[in-house]
RNA sequence: ACGGGUCGAUGAGACGGUCGCGUUGUUUCCGCAAGGAGACACCGAGGAACGUCCGGGCUCCAUAGAGCAGGGCGGUGGGUAACACCCACCCGGAGCAAUCCGCGAGAAAGUGCAACAGAAAGCAGACCGCCACAGGCUUCGGCUUGGGGUAAGGGUGAAACGGUGGUGUAAGAGACCACCAGCAGCCCGAGUGAUCGGGCUGGCUGGGUAAACCUCGCCCGGAGCAAGGUCAGACAGGGAGCGUUACGGGCUGCUCGCCCAGUUUCCGGGGAGACCGCUAGAGGUGUGCGGCAACGUACAUCGUAGAUAGAUGACCGUCGAUGAGGCCGCAGUUGAAAAACACAGUUGUCUCGGGACAGAACCCGGCGUACGGUCGGCCCGUUUGC
């Protein structure tokens, strides 16, 4: 889970990241990464959309993301902002499958 | 035993491990402070948290009273803060019954509407019929034409202007009579009442639809916790006072006066933020009492989520509510037997799958809808035994 300081809480901060941020695709999500003062707390923000499912199905992917979230601030606890956008098929897929997706993004997006 | 009806209870499945989140409290550390970080402890989604369809509390605004418009409700009595909800009863319908169903006011105030069939569907009407009369024809059985009478019989329909039987008649008809159904008025009895039971009289009968307009009776001000309030700071402005004997500038050389600066004070201000509202309330549980019940009441007792990009979890392992299938037996059935196994039950064992509907956002009372299972109470019918 993360920690308040390590989620992305602003309207405006969401909005900036989306649109300047790079983006890169998974299977069943969608990464917007943004550079930050080295200094500043990695920030992680969540978009899970209707088309995802029903609130009992968001709830259940938004918490997983979280807790892959919590993996990616352990491994960068500086310098990152990350927003992470649902696609609909992501309730299908197992955890696993979803964490080392979203890992391997980022791996992509950083090398 | 089988079948049926009804009322409930329960429902993130249990345990362990790794990694984590939110509220509150205690405490340690950092910081001038605001605050931040850590440790420990307690607590941390539902019966529907859902849909947002009704009703209220609460908040702000509006408001003399009454009415119009608009909306809602509609058997009677009760319950409630209130309701469109709940309870009991009444009426009508379905069922052998338990029980269920009715969006239960008014259709002789008015307007409108009604497919198909049928002669005709709303001040009734007359297709096939039935009937006497007048004319014509006649094989003397009847046939036919005319203007009339009639609605018993036929057929259509959800529905055809009371039903059955008789008197009556040319044929018929509430034309008349008896009984029955229904209507209106009056009376008696039971009930708080809807209504029910009974009697007398009358005219003999004047269909449905109000979830069509409408009529009657009763109820309803509006917006919503993004309500509403507090705080500090940034960014426009406006009003009022002071502006002096001494201290700024201008009209002006001086005084008064006026204007500006200054200062005091009040009002104001898009949006973002923090805090309050924020969870003790028409509260839960138990017992007694009142009531057929819904419910009320007295006493005792309990402390029970409060997030705000939105906590209450993520993953792994073991188990298994329960389901499907395989194998070996058992009783059972068939058969003289050996033997066989379609259906149903069951002990053991193995394999596979592994939990429905669904996530609080100010709070309650309802309704509606979704749902894998498990458990229970009461009642009714049929059959068998005592």
């Amino acid at each position: 889970m993360l920690k308040r300081a390590n989620r992305v809480v602003r309207a405006d901060d969401f909005r900036t990241t989306v649109r300047k941020g790079r983006r890169v695709g998974t299977p069943h999500a969608l990464l917007y990464i943004a550079r930050t003062d080295s200094g500043d707390p990695t920030r992680i923000g969540f978009i899970v959309a209707k088309t995802v499912g029903n609130a009992v199905t968001r709830n259940l992917v938004t918490r997983r993301l979280r807790s892959i979230g919590h993996d990616v601030v352990l491994a960068q606890p500086t310098g990152t902002d990350l927003i992470i956008r649902a696609l609909p098929g992501s309730p299908g897929v197992t955890w696993t499958t979803l964490q080392s997706e979203i890992l391997a993004g980022l791996e992509r997006s950083a090398g």
